[in-house]
DNA sequence: TTAATAAAAGATTATATAGTCTTTTATTAA
DNA sequence: TTAATAAAAGACTATATAATCTTTTATTAA
């Protein structure tokens, strides 16, 4: 109910950007070697590595010699950064019973049950860096 | 990532098992009513009440003054019960990072990490009770 | 300045989930 | 035993997400 697992998108994301630390060098590391080494659909990931490039979490270069980085200029990565760049739905405060959002002005019956619970998971996403 | 919403099932299924314990009585409930009662989708609805109803959380019975019913001859029903019955993705214990199951024995790089806020997180279900 | 390269963009397909509609079956009151 | 009733079942449609394929654009080495 309030736990579940990432979106596809956010997992995808978060194997390429391990992969990407994991093999930190100066150049850039083109999308069809991540896809090959992570297993993940190329093209797919390729959307993924585009919208983390805009979030200024990766670095990209087109052409000859071009592919992508690990923005060098920005705090260290955390989980939560990564699930907020691909919208995932758990960063939204959906409400659990309901499709309208849900908060402390106007809360569902499970609202204040949840919340707490709740505060522990996005502080562990906050606090858990990539490295 | 890890947490997130229940399946639009899984919350269906709850709000008809509010409406159903606020609403206790000796005979059975048409879903029509409840559907329109809890804004649910009809026939959408019919169905969880058949899977809830498989799992022995609810007694239905078909034909004139018919309906459906909370099981009063089992114990008090928690959130896990339902996101169990309902085969919420959360409960299926899928790995962080990738689509296979993911445990001790064969664990991701962020298992044990992610472990003990999930255990919280599961224990959190298990106690809350619909009442 | 051209050819090779690699990301970006866009169109398209596949799959899963959500939701609807119609028909069938069980139940019971009359 | 029949007619009304209500869940169950099944076929179908809609939408969102996942995944692929093709074309375009930017980059740079030669």
């Amino acid at each position: 109910m309030v736990i579940s697992m990432l979106s596809a998108q956010s997992k995808y994301a978060l194997r390429a950007l391990i992969y990407l630390s994991e093999n930190k060098k100066d150049g850039y590391i083109r999308v069809t070697q991540i896809a090959d080494e992570t297993k993940l659909p190329g093209p797919y990931l390729s959307k993924l590595i585009k919208i983390l490039t805009e979030k200024q979490i990766l670095i990209s270069k087109r052409g000859k010699n071009g592919g992508t980085k690990i923005n060098p200029d920005r705090p260290p990565i955390t989980f939560y950064d990564i699930c907020e760049a691909i919208e995932d739905p758990l960063i939204k405060q959906e409400c659990v019973l309901f499709k309208k959002p849900c908060d402390k002005n106007n809360p569902c019956p499970f609202h204040s049950d949840f919340s707490s619970t709740k505060e522990k998971l996005l502080s562990f996403l906050r606090n858990k860096e990539l490295s």
